[in-house]
DNA sequence: CATTTTGTTCAAAAATACTTGAACAAAATG
DNA sequence: CATTTTGTTCAAGTATTTTTGAACAAAATG
């Protein structure tokens, strides 16, 4: 599914193997939730650089197409993976890379998460709806019991949400087990 | 095997709706997570049956080459997501689906996100030893800045996965947090 | 053994996803 | 205004992933 060659370096840009390197760290990671590696070289040049890079030196530092910079920059803007940063007397962009991680979660689960999240909600009622024309009894109750699983992981997966950006957001916490709890169990 | 020569075995079962219903939520949940739409229809119709199902039964329900089907019963099994179960008299093997949630996750997160963290580690260190060779102070700093950040978010990732796997097994307790916690921070 | 059953493998085809680049729009510049 | 700068859009091209199906292997059957 995943790792080909990683960093293709062209004639143009000659970067440090070590950005380089770190660059592939991001590509990597974002091929492993399904984003394009074109947005890892964005966001990993953006974050291996001292200094906001603009849309050009982008493109320039990386062998993208306009193209591939434009939709690239859009989506990571989109997910709150990088922000933009003014520079006075500069009518180009500059970009610096969002360096909390768990804002960097954040947007992710915000974007490409929880949107499936809550549409499986409605999917699951309507599913319980369509149950009813199952006319073999012994089937219509085993998928009932199915159903009934269905979402008890749908809610598990709903409750897992704020604990991983605590755990990711690097809080000032720690999480600690509760034994045995009478309360109602997720 | 009762052969219907007549019955063009393309046309196939008519699903009740419920359940193509209730695939289409695998097939979701499957390419959410990057598995192809193969896998999350075989998983699904073993999930909405009442009975084990045969390789030929799968085949029937859905309607994938012999390929797809033996390619994504092999995947299912490597994650542990399905079980063979034994039924005497029969020479073929029949499927059940797994239905603990924290099995499934573990048996993915095992196979698709563990490695890839376990090898970032080294990836890392051999960062480290590129950046030595950077000749900009300022830039070989920064870097090395950044990089520790890189480790930060691995270790925290690292320590994500076992609270995943309580909150989705579903185990009887719940996690609380404790604030301020004079323990060095994850 | 020859044959049938059961399932796997893998090269090629089909389906998807990603990237490119030229045409376009909008705003600043002179 | 006309021109340049800056960036976006989208149809077409490229690359990657998934599916197919025919050839193959292994084990049971008769």
């Amino acid at each position: 599914m995943d790792s080909k060659q990683s960093f293709k370096q062209s004639e143009g840009a000659q970067l440090p193997a070590w950005q380089v390197a770190m660059m592939d760290t991001f590509v990597r990671a974002t091929s492993l939730v399904g984003l394009p590696r074109s947005i890892g070289e964005i966001y990993g040049c953006l974050y291996c650089n001292l200094k906001p890079l603009t849309f050009d030196e982008i493109q320039d530092q990386l062998d993208l197409s306009r193209g591939s910079v434009s939709g690239g920059l859009k989506t990571l803007r989109q997910l709150g993976a990088i922000k933009l940063h003014y520079v006075p007397g500069s009518r180009k962009d500059h970009y610096l890379p969002e360096l909390s991680m768990e804002r960097l979660v954040r947007g992710f689960i915000k974007d490409q998460f929880s949107p499936h999240l809550e549409s499986s909600a409605e999917r699951l009622d309507s599913i319980e709806g369509s149950l009813a024309e199952e006319p073999d009894l012994a089937l219509r109750q085993h998928a009932t019991e199915r159903l009934k699983t269905l979402r008890t992981w749908r809610r598990r997966a709903e409750k897992l949400l704020p604990l991983v950006l605590a755990v990711l957001g690097g809080t000032k916490q720690l999480f600690s087990i509760k034994d045995k709890s009478p309360n109602k169990v997720i």
